[in-house]
DNA sequence: GAACATTGGTTATTTTACATAACAGTTATG
DNA sequence: CATAACTGTTATGTAAAATAACCAATGTTC
């Protein structure tokens, strides 16, 4: 649970408070945010909470989180890769994906299959339940990048997906 | 500390492990991403954590992470604001910015000043101390906003930050 | 084939980020 | 004045992410 209910006591935590008075301290002066306001990395920073907060409200119904989302994923279109290589794959630290798969293992999931080439290996696959379950999940979230595309525009879509993709790489080495 | 000192021993975390068979499992089959591959919502999330990474390695000879940046800088530009004047515009939960100031008032660089018009306020102000080191930051923030530039290009650029913003406000409410 | 290094997975532990609930002091409002 | 609202605070909990150390299995070297 990360943020399911909002504004139950307090209104002012996010957005104007009540009064016609914007806030306190600077009088009534809005708030100059400088070099912020031109930075790449702060819009990254609120865009990305923005669009994670919003698939984590539309996969809450099925108890999915993002991340858990892109492993499913992963496993599905490479069906016996290694956790090692979808850690990677995902820039999953190796030791935090162990939990990872152990929950999606105990829901029924996923699964680990011994390989039988190199007894190190888990080979990692989806059980007819995960399929089943990706299925819907592939829905909502195509849902959500559709409204993404609405607010921009195809081409614009293809842009910042691109010059994001770009920027990744900037430290990924 | 977050990620001071990467592959100590552990070569294979991030990356190609050092032989030529990539990873394992999986054969030689490069990953497919699937959906992820066109996914705005992934491409943010590993753009966002990488700039951040460049940020904070940056950033880290003067032991200031890109959250105590931005609020420095709001600080800086608004002398006087309120905590929580501050803490919204930074999309920061009051009671998370608490302990941020206490570091910073503690490190000397920002400090509290009590409002004589209404005693609840606690104008914040940056010590010289504090626009001293803002000096500092701006130029290497500058920096690295200008590798960025660089490789994008500063039409495309501004299209980039434009599109963030308008992403941002898609949950912002 | 024995000694050694490497790799895949695991556990334990820690730090950081982020969120909620409840509270005291101060001010606004009926 | 009584009540409500606002500011800042503490205490607390949870999730994400990182490090260190370990076992089992495989590969490498002599």
């Amino acid at each position: 649970m990360r943020q399911a209910a909002r504004r139950k006591s307090d209104v002012s935590q996010s957005g104007e408070p009540v009064t016609g008075s914007i806030g306190a301290g600077n009088g009534g002066r809005r708030i100059d945010y400088g070099p912020l306001r031109d930075s790449i990395g702060y819009a990254l920073r609120r865009a990305q909470v923005a669009v994670f907060q919003n698939f984590y409200e539309a996969f809450a119904e099925l108890d999915i989180r993002p991340a858990q989302y892109s492993v499913l994923t992963i496993i599905e279109l490479n069906p016996g890769v290694s956790q090692t290589q979808a850690a990677d794959a995902l820039a999953i630290k190796k030791t935090n994906f162990v939990a990872m798969i152990d929950g999606l293992e105990a829901r029924g999931l996923a699964r680990r299959t011994p390989s039988e080439n190199d007894r190190r290996f888990h080979a990692l696959r989806l059980t007819d339940k995960g399929k089943a379950l990706m299925s819907k999940l592939h829905k909502i979230a195509a849902a959500h990048e559709g409204s993404i595309t609405q607010r921009l525009g195809a081409t614009e879509r293809r842009q910042l997906c691109e010059a994001l993709r770009s920027i990744a790489e900037l430290t990924a080495e």
